[in-house]
DNA sequence: TTGACGTGGCGAAAGAATTCGCTACTCTGC
DNA sequence: GCAGAGTAGCGAATTCTTTCGCCACGTCAA
């Protein structure tokens, strides 16, 4: 359990991650079927089962005991998860610099006019603020 | 080795990669002293020589047989394993969207004014590009 | 009731990553 | 040549992740 805060969720458990993430809350089997679907993934449903009691304990994913004892959901929002994850990855192998991991992610994928501009938009407002 | 192809890196053999990174190749000693310094990682020099092997079998580090046996350096480029990592980040936690990846890097990381120029004028030149 | 069926769960097996113990090779100075 | 120190490497042990087999519980219909 304490080891959640240190340890990175794994591949799959991102993968199930994403599925709470993005219906709110999921009973095992609407997760077993969500991974067979999305993924190719051939798995038993017992993994599935499996994997979310795994993430439990770890703290990865938490039950209301009392209302829906049966429906999983994730404990920590996708924000919050993402930032972690990039921050660690900024820390692991950008050497600590979001600059250069930034300039990388607007080069090597071709961002759009929008989205180049919704960046610009982003920084007129960071540059206001820390005046 | 085919596995190199489609598997990340492990939190250890990343370590190990930036120290050839940064040191441009080293002998197996030097990479457990710089593991030992910098990590507080507390592991046999067996050890580090054995992640090595197994590195070199993954096709992740490589040494010129002919000139220098005993140097082991990485094989692939820092910028070319970032590009990797980011666009996997990218596609596991920001469902494939860069510009929310951007966005929370230049947020939650307070970048400094000169950061947030250097991104602007990388803008700059990327609108210049696909006009 | 009972007997299929849909659920969740535990413990052990399989696989991958990490660690270590032991051996062997290569120097250097005698 | 030979002892001693420093180096690399293999195979087995350990640990963590992922998978599975088998069991238990609840429910819905005959």
């Amino acid at each position: 359990m304490a080891r959640s805060l240190s340890t990175q969720p794994t591949e799959v458990e991102l993968q199930i991650l994403r599925i709470l993430w993005a219906s709110g809350g999921s009973t095992a089997r609407e997760v077993h079927n969500s991974l067979a679907d999305i993924e190719e993934k051939d798995t038993t449903y017992s993994t599935t089962v499996k994997m979310l009691s795994v993430m439990l304990e770890k703290g990865l994913v938490k039950r209301d005991e009392e209302v829906s004892p049966q429906i999983y959901r994730a404990a920590t929002s996708q924000k919050v998860t993402q930032r972690k994850m990039l921050g660690d990855l900024i820390d692991k192998v950008y050497d600590g610099s979001a600059l250069s991991l930034v300039l990388q992610a607007l080069t090597s994928r071709k961002a759009s006019q929008d989205e180049l501009a919704e960046v610009r938009r982003m920084l007129d407002e960071l540059e206001g603020q820390s005046k």
